[in-house]
DNA sequence: GCAAGAAACTTTAAGCTTAAAGTATTTTGC
DNA sequence: GCAAAATACTTTAAGCTTAAAGTTTCTTGC
């Protein structure tokens, strides 16, 4: 059914000079998608010890940098993920006194939400650990690798946002 | 608290150059992170289309490799989840009349599952829909981006599998 | 043979995630 | 002012995921 079962290729061609075959591609996105979820497997087992979920901790960096809190709009649109899922995760973090709820003084549909100081202690130390966890992580990464690969994955991401509508 | 607050720093500053520093390594894994959830969202929305999840593709990819078919317990290990989401996702795809339950001839604990006539025909849709999207989304990366960008995230796989305790 | 341990699942409880629908409040356009 | 649209959030239903505990069936070591 498919034409390329039906052309013989010895070892030396390369897959780019065969047209319509991607298999190039594909095993990038495969080793993308691995390299990707081994360190975040890890570094969610590690906050663990902390008592966070990753949700929580990067949701918890959002109010880091923001000390005058924000509202969960806000929250969604910066974690680009749905409201609803702002919901719950900020029903639970209050739950454990890592955040603090209060309605805005402008608008009674919003709602602010901010570290306590709790929190803010709780982040300082899982966010120490957690670059020490990543340099651990790309510790066989010498500076100039990082900077090729930033470099690679920055021209990766800007070919997939033209690919998937953009909308930037 | 910390005492790289007290070390003032102009911008010309290498990063690099400040031991205990990690935020080159930070940046790094943030930008992976970002480039792997921007396609895989990518790639799930665009499944939809064929009734079918990320997951139930994966592990369809997986039978399609062995078509002789293979117990839960190895479709657990290769796809590297528990072995009570695979309970799950075969239920569903069984449902679904994609995939074929029978119990094991030689281990009445096992059961072996493979693809049906209608999930082979889903799946090789699927799969040449998929290497297409994948094509697409890495467009902009000439055949030597893609070299590099292999090799760079083999010594990445490699420096994060020895930082997660190997086991390999 | 048979008891003890291992193995192949399944179940349960909890959390994350989304899309879609619903509620309350504010803003906009006359 | 007021109706209509937009906004901020919550709820619901469905699915993915895990760890931990439970069941049934092998396998092993005497």
């Amino acid at each position: 059914m498919e034409d390329t079962t039906l052309i013989p290729l010895d070892a030396e061609t390369k897959v780019a000079e065969r047209p319509g075959d991607h298999k190039a591609e594909l095993r990038l996105w495969l080793r993308l998608l691995t390299c990707t979820n081994l360190i975040e497997a890890e570094i969610r087992r590690r906050l663990r010890v902390h008592d966070v979920t990753l949700p929580r901790f990067d949701l918890m960096a959002q109010l880091e940098k923001n000390p005058a809190g924000m509202p969960l709009g806000e929250l969604s649109s910066r974690m680009m993920v749905s409201n609803g899922n702002i919901t719950g995760l900020v029903e639970r973090l209050v739950e454990q006194g890592l955040i603090d709820r209060r309605p805005s003084p402008r608008d009674r549909r919003a709602q602010i939400v901010s570290l306590t100081a709790e929190g803010r202690r709780t982040f300082r130390a899982m966010a120490r650990d957690h670059e020490g966890w990543i340099a651990e992580i790309f510790a066989g990464l010498d500076a100039a690798d990082i900077d090729a690969l930033m470099a690679l994955l920055g021209k990766a991401k800007q070919s997939a946002q033209q690919a998937t509508g953009d909308a930037a």
